[in-house]
Order: C-alpha cells, then sequence, then structure tokens
DNA sequence: TTGAAAGCGCTAACAA
DNA sequence: TTGTTAGCGCTTTCAA
C-alpha cells in the first residue's frame, strides 16, 4: 500500500502538490506532473478514499436500505441505484431488514456511523415511525424514503402514486365491461401506504361507477406467489372464483395464474386477472398478465434527483423550502391479455 | 455531528480514556464509564467508522461486485451475504458490472479504493483474466470468486461443483427411462466454467450411459426466460420438440414451458424439463420444475468462511497453505413434476 | 508554482 | 486506572 509519501519520496515534490496533481487541482507545471503519474504508475498507486473522506468530511458513500433483498420488487430498485452511484462517483452499501423493525433501526445506525452522504430507506414494518420522526430532526444528511412514507413524518419521499394507479386499472376494466371487481391483498401488510393507498383507491373508483367490490385478505406466506396460488386454489375449490381479480402484486398473480392452469381454470374466459407491478419479463406466465408498472426506475430517478437538490441546497447554505419533498410517481399500465373484454 | 472531543469536553476525562470506554477495552472505573455514557447519549454521539477505520487500517467494508443485480441467480447471493455482515459487523459495497470487463474492472479499483477488507467477485465475462491474474499479485486482502473460476489464475474460489450436478441430472432421468437428453444453452456464456463444465459434463454422462446428447444454443436476449420462450416456440413450431431437455437454467426453463402451455404442449406427457437453478418459489409454474438446487447459500457461506481463514493468516502471519482456496460446493436435485416417468 | 503545517476523528503505545 | 502523544492518508490554507 502506498500512499502520498512514497510519491513524496520517489518524486522529491511536496506533498501539497502531489495532492494537487492527484485532484487535478491548482497549477502544477507539467514537467511536474509528469513526474507524479509516472510514480503512480510505478507504485501501482490507489488513492485512499477513507483517508480522503476523513479530510473532507464526506464519504461519497450512499446507504441503501431494503426490506427483502430477494423480492423482486426491491430487486428493481438496485440498477438504477447503481447507475446514479456510477455517474455522481460514489458507491453503495446495502442492508437489509428483513421485516424486522429492530434489524432496520440497527442499519441506520449503522449507515449513520458508516457517515453516508445520503440514506434511501424502503422499510416495511410501521413500527419505526418515532424513530424515523426523530431522525428528520437530528440527521443532517438527506435521508429519503423510497416507495412508501409514512404519514406523520417530516423525511422526504418518493412514492409511487397508487391513487391514479388504482384509477387507471379500474378505468382499464371498466371500458371492457367489467361492472365487479375482488381485490386481493396480504393481510399483514395492508396498512403500507402503497397497498392501502391503493386498495382504497379502487374501492372508491369502483363506488363512483357503481361497481361492486370485494375485498379478500390472506395470511402472508413464505412468498407471494404461493399466496396466490392457494388463494386461487381455494376460491376453485369452493366453486367462487370471480370474473375478475385485483392482486396486490405480481408474484402474486403467477401464483394465482399457475394454480388456474392446473385446474384448467382458462384465463381470461374464466377469470381476468389485473395485476401490478410489471417487475418479471413477460414470459413468466403463457399469456403477458395485464399489469400496472410501477416505474421503481422512475422512483429511485426522482429520489436521487430530490436528494442532489437537498445537498447541494445544505452544502451551499441556500433555502430548502422550494424542494419539492414529497413526490408521487406516475406508472402506466401494461397491456397483456389476462383481461376478457366484455364489450365484444 | 459530535465526536470524542465533545465527550472529553463534557466528562473532563481524557480522549483515551473515552476510547477506551467506547471500544470496551482496559480497565476503566465504573463510575467514569457512567459519565462516558451519559454524554454519549446527551450529544447524541455515533461513532466515525471512517475515522476509526483510518487509524486501525480496516474498514469493516466488504465489496460485492455481481454482473446483474437483477438476475435471479446473483440476488440469491445478497442474503447469506448481508446475514454474514450482520453477523461480523461489517458492511457491505455492492457495485454492478452488467457484463462489462471495462466497468467490472473499474468496480474492482473502486473497491480497493475504498478499503475493502475483503473482495467477492462473480464475474460474468472472460475478458479480464489478466487483470485479475495481476490482481492475485499484488492485493493483500482476500479476493474471492463467487460460483465461477478462471483456469489460469490463482484468486481463490468457491464454485458449483457442476460436474456432480452433470451426473445428478443425468442419473435421475435415465433412472427414470430416459435415453435421450437435449441440452439448451446461450451461445454467448457457454464458455464461463459452471456453463462449460456442467454442459461437458452431461455430454460425457450420456457417453457413458450411451445416452443420445443434443446440444442447442440460442443468442442471447434481454433476458433468459425469453430465450427459453423462443426456443420452446421453435421446436414447436418446426415439430422438432425432443423428448427432454436440460435448459440452461431456471429462467430458460420457465420461458420454455410457458411457450409449452401456449400451444397446449403437455409437461411432461410431451416434453420432460431438467433444470438447473431452483431459484423461484415453486408455485412459478404449474406444476414444480424438477430442477437441480445450486446452494448459492452454501457458496456464500463458504466463501466468507474462506475470507475469514484467509484474513486470520494473514494478520497473524501464519501459513496460508493449509487454507483450501479451491472449493467445489455439491448441491442436490429438486423432485418436481417435470420429468416423465418412462418405466411405469 | 511549490512547500510547510494543521487538522479530520479515531486508535494504540507508552508514560504517569 | 488515566492522560499524553504520535500517527493513519489525505485536503486545505497560507506563506514563500
Amino acid at each position: 500500500m502506498s500512499s502520498y509519501k512514497d510519491i513524496v519520496k520517489l518524486t522529491g515534490l511536496s506533498l501539497g502538490t502531489v495532492s494537487n496533481v492527484i485532484q487535478g487541482k491548482g497549477n502544477v507545471k507539467e514537467k511536474n506532473k509528469e513526474k507524479v503519474y509516472a510514480a503512480m504508475r510505478q507504485l501501482g498507486y490507489r488513492i485512499d478514499y477513507q483517508a480522503r473522506g476523513l479530510a473532507t468530511n464526506k464519504t461519497s458513500l450512499i446507504g441503501l436500505i431494503v426490506s427483502n433483498i430477494e423480492n423482486i420488487a426491491e430487486t428493481k430498485m438496485l440498477m438504477p441505484m447503481e447507475t446514479f452511484a456510477e455517474n455522481h462517483k460514489c458507491r453503495i452499501i446495502t442492508a437489509t431488514s428483513r421485516n424486522d423493525s429492530d434489524r432496520e433501526r440497527r442499519n441506520c445506525e449503522a449507515m449513520l456511523s458508516s457517515k453516508v452522504d445520503g440514506l434511501f430507506i424502503f422499510f416495511e414494518s410501521l413500527e419505526n415511525e418515532e424513530y424515523f420522526r426523530n431522525l428528520a430532526e437530528t440527521e443532517k444528511i438527506p435521508i429519503i424514503f423510497l416507495a412508501r412514507y409514512l404519514d406523520n413524518c417530516k423525511l422526504p419521499y418518493v412514492a409511487v402514486d397508487n391513487q391514479y394507479a388504482a384509477k387507471s386499472m379500474v378505468d382499464f376494466v371498466y371500458e371492457r365491461g367489467h361492472r365487479e371487481i375482488t381485490y386481493l391483498d396480504i393481510a399483514e401488510e395492508s396498512m403500507l401506504s402503497p397497498n392501502r393507498d391503493r386498495r382504497l383507491g379502487v374501492e372508491l373508483e369502483c363506488k363512483k361507477r357503481g361497481i361492486v367490490y370485494k375485498k379478500r385478505e390472506y395470511k402472508r406466506l413464505e412468498n407471494d406467489m404461493e399466496v396466490g396460488y392457494h388463494a386461487a386454489e381455494e376460491m376453485i375449490l369452493s366453486k367462487s372464483m370471480p370474473s375478475l381479480v385485483f392482486p396486490r402484486d405480481d408474484s402474486f398473480a403467477i401464483g394465482f395464474y399457475n394454480a388456474c392452469i392446473r385446474y384448467g381454470i382458462r384465463i381470461p374466459e374464466d377469470v381476468s386477472i389485473m395485476s401490478f407491478g410489471n417487475f418479471y419479463p413477460k414470459e413468466v406466465t403463457p399469456k403477458r398478465l395485464t399489469t400496472y408498472d410501477r416505474r421503481f426506475d422512475k422512483v429511485i430517478h426522482e429520489a436521487t434527483l430530490m436528494y442532489l437538490k437537498i445537498r447541494e441546497a445544505r452544502d451551499n447554505g441556500l433555502e430548502e423550502d422550494k424542494i419539492k419533498k414529497k413526490l408521487f410517481v406516475k406508472g402506466n399500465i401494461i397491456v397483456g391479455e389476462t383481461i376478457k373484454d366484455l364489450t365484444k
């Protein structure tokens, strides 16, 4: 491990000059620049971000806390996050909370101890409201919620516009002649902002149009596909299959779809499916799912933009008031083949 | 942001004592410990890992470079990695190479500049052989390949035992009366160690048993499900559907399965599928895939164990020779419903 | 254009 | 048991 010291020795220049060359700052004679470059190459020198961070009081580290990294929805946030990191020369530290609020808090603390320049949080438990409210008061780095929000907390967020989503989806099926919707949710998670907003949105839009709205809730299992599978199986065996279902997300829908195939229920002839997420490749089902694209890429894009704005304001002592800190991102319907057109 | 200085001021103790309390080291009077704790609470003090790292010459940062984080196989490595990080009080920095060898090298350099204590790499291009060979000579932190290896490189690795996998899978179908196997691969990736080993392994095992071995290669598309879907579609339309296929992985198999459903081809009556990976919940297909569990959890477990051993040896100046640095992990068949039993 | 020196927040060795 | 001090590898300010 070579350091500036070694370069100083090799070149005979001073620490300050070496630093200037490496940072590409100040006025340094071309000849001396070359000397430094040569020494760097010879030594296989590599800058030490840690030391630089200590000196500059930032780390170029961005924290990303998710709930369950194996959940395909959350996976979708990683790539755009990496792209941001690449473009802004920073690195991502990740941590997973696994639906455990203690762990979530520990993760936050570790991130703050790691002196991340910014922190993005995708939470899944509602138990840390107070903790987050407190963070909002005490921390000076930007902390931004992803795809969820807390009603009584000042932390900024970028979420999916679930009311808009609800309206789009109800519109879509209404236009195709559907007059009855059965909403399928997972009980334990039904009060998280996105699930709640969407469910209530669908209910409201149904009321407006005189559509019959029904709701069924299922117990959380190992994964959402399993829940969807069992939900469909139960309906099939009890002969209570609705004409149209709104599963809470694509994973649920896929399980549902496969139980239908298994039992010879035809899609969309016997049951239509309006899914939510657009997380999987279209070949994940025999007929492409009709689903609502949540645009997590946009969520991350907006969140990182917001982060930059907040940082800039704080670094330069500007007023932060003008920055919009509560954003909702609109998605769009992906037209697949799982909604029967009743008007034909 | 409070620091030791503030605690010193508040308690009247010295820096060294404060440091001892916070590290839980040395002998400090109970009363003074309490003082320090009280001051920490009052100040909302949080340790600065960056400064600690600079002083101790380690970061407690572990680097993880993957190829495509949205690939479900790679996602499977994150959770066990996080578990390790949690148990060993370190944090994970991730980076994604996206099948770009330049980016892969840049990622490595950034990790080394971040002074990670260890680096785990899941690579997908074969172009950086020389770069890695060089790293093996110059870097003193443990750098470990995950689920792949390079033939002429000293870097340690933990890979899936693909020859064993091949044997297991061929055995399984042989016992059920199959005497012909069609192996489906993606051309561009067929020379990566796991793909190559497995394909050659299957070929060899077929030869041993007098099974007819056929191979088909497909062009890489956006995702593997799509490739699988088109592969099946092509076979169906050209009426050349084999009796048994070995798709290169679960994603490929799912696409294949769904094209079959779409066209009314029955599984396993018309075509049997022996898949590879066990990456998805079993409800991802109407009938559970018969697949080989790659046990990426085990791969990560072994890799982190290897990391600890190497670190320990280097930290204590022990000889590293005794550490096994080339490991192969054995998986097992998951018996699903996609292999027809021809013996009945 | 270059050099000298202080400092970032911590650890660790040593002295008291 | 506590305090003092040097130092980790860099940046930055100021003087030369």
